[in-house]
DNA sequence: AAAATACTTGACTAAAACACTTGGTTTTCT
DNA sequence: AGAAAACCAAGTGTTTTAGTCAAGTATTTT
């Protein structure tokens, strides 16, 4: 079982993007900026991201990343899997080849503890994350600490009319 | 995150020393045969498993590993963390400082699940895991590969009388 | 006492995975 | 035109994994 900061980044992310949803397209420097994950690694992510039909993005000044689908309709695993993380604990995906063809003598307690947590994944949706307040907390803090893009969004939206 | 070969290794091991509770102490030459797990690296794994009390050895020709409880007081979750294996999902273990002194967007998230991934770890002990019939299944698939030893002990246990 | 067997310890290592970085190209808005 | 953003492909240093190897210590049998 592997659940690295690659799985977590992505989710902190389209967190981010949940949250931020009212503000147009989110630029994933100020994914990084707010976050604190490297720009690049961020880039690699949302490749996946994008592929995976969980966002959609739009190019030049301006754009950035949306979300793909409601909040609500997003879960935590699928964003896990979309990057490539798996949450699978066996050695053998499931398969029961763990040892020769046959299945080796933990193989069954480790299924079950693998579907264990995707169950847990997969009814966690962005929408009830962004609901809770510790999670509001979190994210007026750090909307606090860079308000930079506020300002802009808003000058630029008073250039319209 | 992290649950690998280390932890499978060292619970199937320990499933191994519960099955065979019956003959006596098990050599991990007995269990590297069966279980086709290096024998250096099982030497690691005991020496951990031993320091934490969840087996006990007996040296000398006839010497081995023992479980040092009943199988039924033995949970999976102890083991791997006798083995220094973590099934914490968060970075920051717990703590809340994953963002500088403050916690991430998802802290809570991965503290949640790696509560849920403990108490099913917790909840399942070597004794449960030796009734069920799919182990019972594995195990007298490898014990007719590999019937060596059942001889010799066999003969040990006649020379007493 | 000697030999056989079993456990202990610590150093070492090849391969893989992680978490990025670098250096671009392309598209779009102003 | 120029800047801002997404997009893409390789490369890279570090850490972890999953062991191996070598030498030694302890215990029991004969």
């Amino acid at each position: 079982m592997r659940l690295t900061t690659k799985g977590r980044y992505a989710v902190t992310a389209m967190l981010d993007l949940a949250i931020h949803y009212d503000q147009g397209p989110i630029t994933l420097a100020d994914i990084s900026a707010r976050q604190e994950i490297s720009l690049s690694y961020l880039e690699q992510l949302f490749s996946k991201l994008r592929k995976n039909e969980l966002v959609n993005s739009a190019r030049g000044p301006g754009g950035g990343y949306r979300l793909n689908r409601p909040a609500d309709d997003v879960a935590v695993a699928e964003i896990i899997a979309a990057v490539d993380e798996t949450v699978d604990a066996t050695r053998c995906k499931h398969k029961g080849n763990c040892q020769h063809a046959e299945r080796c003598l933990t193989h069954d307690l480790w299924c079950d503890l693998s579907d264990q947590i995707f169950d847990f994944l997969a009814n966690i949706s962005l929408g009830s994350l962004v609901k809770k307040q510790a999670v509001q907390d979190v994210a007026r803090r750090q909307d606090k600490a860079l308000p930079i893009n506020g300002a802009e969004i808003g000058l630029k939206e008073h250039s319209v009319a």
